[in-house]
DNA sequence: GTAGTTGCAAAGTGTTTGCAGGCAG
DNA sequence: CTGCCTGCAAACACTTTGCAACTAC
């Protein structure tokens, strides 16, 4: 899993290099894995992941290459969770579900969803983004919504 | 501060008891200095505040209180930041504005910024909450935005 | 009186740091 | 060869927990 062939590690070592990263092995194996994966990872899902079959990258690389990653703008951090901040490979605007049970975060297409009436910054200030969260919650009954 | 007058003293009570709470001593503390303050506090501002004058409450108990108050409805949970959680006594439907730098929240009123185009849940699940957040960042220069 | 609350300090998380050794360019 | 990167373990900051003492009703 954290092995991958030639091909797409000629291609993840394009991508770093695009976004000023120098590859590294550790990076490479870490930026693998963020890519190739579907679902919203935070660092320690990576870090197991990473070294699941045999320790490759240690907890502070992964922090350090998932900040490094994020100020690069290759993945987007979606702070959801105090706990755990989430890492999102999907850099299309867009927002999130998020299952406050089960942890899980879901993309919304922001074609579908879209804010209207953004007021105006407060002076001094710059836009760094704008992230909606949408909370939900595995229903506990049929009848019983509160 | 910490020290409030009878009529407020009351007040609190009432609202401490409409909510399913029993107010003792510590609570009635927290729910005013949260209540009387404009501003969004985190739970370790809470407890520096409460405590300024002198100790009267303890850190196990800020917490407990505040996840007490928010599961009873009386304040609101925004999390902006991993390191900390902010609660906001404001529960009609607003928003927030988040400053990256200072860790600022300021309010914005939901009347004027709306979502659009929710899509619908999850299978199974219900809706805890929707929430969004406008990151901005101290503006470092008039000319070099990016 | 009794259930529920508090304080304390210790444990628990997720994340960062400091520094010696290692690797990319 | 030189500077940036990595690993490790220890430090950190915020939050929770366990238990004895206390307090609201």
């Amino acid at each position: 899993m954290t092995l991958f062939d030639a091909a797409d590690r000629t291609e993840t070592v394009k991508l770093l290099r695009q976004h000023g990263i120098i590859p590294t092995h550790q990076r490479l194996v870490i930026a693998h894995a963020l890519l190739s994966r579907r679902q919203h990872v935070s660092a320690e899902q990576l870090l197991t992941h990473v070294n699941q079959t045999h320790a490759e990258v240690s907890k502070a690389t992964i922090y350090n290459t998932l900040n490094l990653l994020v100020e690069k703008n290759m993945v987007r951090e979606v702070i959801v969770d105090p706990e755990r901040v989430f890492y999102c490979t999907n850099m299309e605007p867009h927002n999130h579900f998020y299952d406050v049970g089960t942890s899980a975060l879901i993309d919304i297409d922001s074609k579908l969803m879209q804010v209207t009436g953004m007021p105006d910054l407060p002076a001094g200030t710059v836009l760094e983004g704008t992230e909606i969260v949408v909370r939900i919650r595995r229903a506990p009954d049929a009848g019983t919504i509160q």
